[in-house]
DNA sequence: ATAGGGTTAG
């Protein structure tokens, strides 16, 4: 990106004289126009030349589309390159590079932004309020609250509902509430945003109850709270509110299609997920690729991958989030060859992979027990893709190690790595060693992971059963005892199963299902069935 | 010229 610079001959700004006002507004609209129509920030230095040869990076409304521009596509560098070199920004220019700045998950420069904003005497607006709301912890969000005050900004609506928000996402229901009952009128969008912090904080009771306050219910309103219990994790509260939501003959738009979708997944509820797609083709709700990607998502968890994969032949537009939900279905279904293909397919198609991408290759591998590709895969995402390997990352790698039985060599790995090990992947390796049979590796990493106190009742289990099967009968009763007296029993295991557009629930030691003794025999009957595979597996 | 309530991948 050529940096723009203010062009000086003896200190004077150089203005080319052939341009009228007339002349110049219509060379602005004309590059605003250019500027609007690229799809690759290859596109844009061309432009930027141009604009310092006709404009000299002064003309404000330029400049700003360019930043804009710029941050869409995503690189917000080259953003701050433009703004950098501008003299005296006005507050478009900093709202365009702070909101750029939050929409690049750099808040903290959207704040030092906004902090030079304020030393440098420009007027703050709403505008730059809300946007650097966006990018502020509690206490930066304290901060801004406490100038919007002094400045007189507090009856701004959008200002106000973005306090609202933040207060929630940052844990402070209290302020949170405190600006909603401050609000003179507390209509149905200002009770969503207040819906969404009470979910944002775990609330979901508070949440309902303001919910059912709400006297006249929009579309938007129902879907906060679907979306509010589906996160909380109560699904057939999500349901049955999407129930009572058509019954209210409250408009279903793709917004909800998608909350619910995502609660079919998550439940596993394929026939209740192949309606919701039913619905969406006959409501004529537009199949976007939030929608699409929904769907290709449903049906892969759903079991359905053939479904999951004619939603995504079906989608023309396809994004990357779409080519990761298709290859993560792959990889959680084993066919690890489809999802390289897939992989293959999506970087032909010039698409970049990002950490998702990288994360769902490694799992194929490791699903596929495909030690070399998945070590090629994890050597080439720093210098091929410009991935910085995360936790993640790593976790496949320890997995794919200890899937092939590699544990040792999985061990040394977690021990050489740059970051410390997270209870998920040391989990992981202790499974491995139980389904290898690496007893003293399983003590080692138990024993760790329990130190860590990030262990759930799970790690506990395979302790004590490590110890079971080695012979170690009075450790693995201090195991089991160390768990009680830690309290950590008590999350109880849930699965869930639909049936006949019912959701069935099943805790741990559950034995209220009325049909429990069939069930209870066809698993024992599974079981046998599994074993069998697994001996056959290993012996092929 | 800008924002102002709800969405997808691990």
């Amino acid at each position: 990106m050529i940096s723009s610079i203010t062009a000086t001959t003896g200190g004077q700004p150089v203005f080319r004289r052939d341009l009228d006002p007339n002349a110049l507004r219509l060379t602005r609209r004309k590059t605003i126009n250019l500027l609007r129509n690229c799809k690759n920030i290859a596109q844009v230095p061309p432009i930027h030349a141009k604009i310092i040869r006709t404009f000299h990076g002064q003309d404000a409304f330029v400049v700003f589309e360019l930043i804009r521009i710029c941050s869409t596509l995503d690189s917000v560098d080259c953003a701050y390159d433009v703004f950098r070199y501008v003299p005296n920004p006005n507050v478009y220019l900093y709202t365009a590079m702070i909101d750029g700045f939050v929409s690049s998950n750099r808040s903290a420069d959207g704040v030092s932004l906004y902090r030079r904003m304020i030393r440098d005497s420009v007027s703050p607006d709403n505008y730059v309020i809300t946007s650097v709301l966006k990018a502020c912890d509690l206490e930066e969000c304290r901060e801004v609250h406490g100038q919007v005050l002094k400045l007189g900004f507090g009856s701004s609506r959008s200002v106000v509902l973005k306090l609202m928000e933040v207060y929630g996402k940052c844990g402070d229901l209290v302020d949170a509430k405190k600006v909603f009952d401050e609000m003179p009128e507390r209509d149905e969008v200002a009770a969503t945003v207040m819906i969404n912090c009470y979910s944002d904080c775990g609330c979901v009771k508070e949440a309902l109850e303001l919910f059912n306050d709400v006297k006249v219910k929009d579309t938007v309103c129902w879907t906060a709270m679907i979306d509010g219990l589906v996160r909380n994790k109560e699904m057939n509260k999500a349901l049955e509110l999407f129930r009572e939501m058509q019954m209210e003959n409250v408009s279903v738009n793709e917004f909800t299609a998608v909350c619910v979708l995502s609660a079919c997944s998550d439940l596993g509820a394929l026939e209740l997920g192949r309606w919701v797609h039913s619905f969406v083709e006959s409501q004529r709700i537009k199949l976007s690729n939030f929608v699409g990607n929904a769907l290709v998502n449903m049906y892969s968890r759903c079991g359905a991958i053939y479904e999951a994969k004619l939603v995504f032949k079906g989608m023309r537009d396809k994004d990357v989030v779409s080519y990761n939900t298709m290859i993560s279905g792959l990889a959680m279904h084993g066919e690890s060859f489809e999802a390289i293909k897939g992989f293959r397919e999506m970087v032909n198609r010039g698409f970049s992979p990002n950490e998702v991408t990288l994360v769902a290759l490694l799992n194929a591998c490791s699903h596929g027990g495909l030690l070399d590709i998945g070590i090629e895969v994890f050597r080439s995402m720093e210098r091929v893709f410009h991935v910085e390997p995360q936790i993640e990352h790593y976790g496949c790698i320890v997995d794919l190690l200890g899937r092939v039985g590699r544990l040792e060599e999985a061990y040394r790995f977690v021990e050489n790595m740059p970051i410390e090990p997270d209870h998920i992947m040391l989990g992981a390796l202790l499974s491995a060693c139980k389904i290898h049979g690496n007893m003293e590796l399983g003590e080692k990493v138990a024993k760790r992971l329990i130190e860590s106190e990030d262990s759930d009742s799970g790690t506990y289990v395979l302790l004590s059963n490590i110890y079971a099967s080695s012979g170690k009968w009075k450790e693995s009763s201090e195991v089991r005892g160390s768990m009680r007296d830690s309290g950590i029993d008590k999350e109880p295991g849930c699965s869930t199963i639909e049936l006949d557009n019912q959701i069935h629930e099943f805790l741990v030691g559950d034995t209220t299902h009325p049909e429990k003794e069939a069930i209870y025999q066809r698993l024992q009957e599974l079981n046998r069935v599994l074993k069998f595979e697994d001996v056959m597996f290993v012996y092929q």
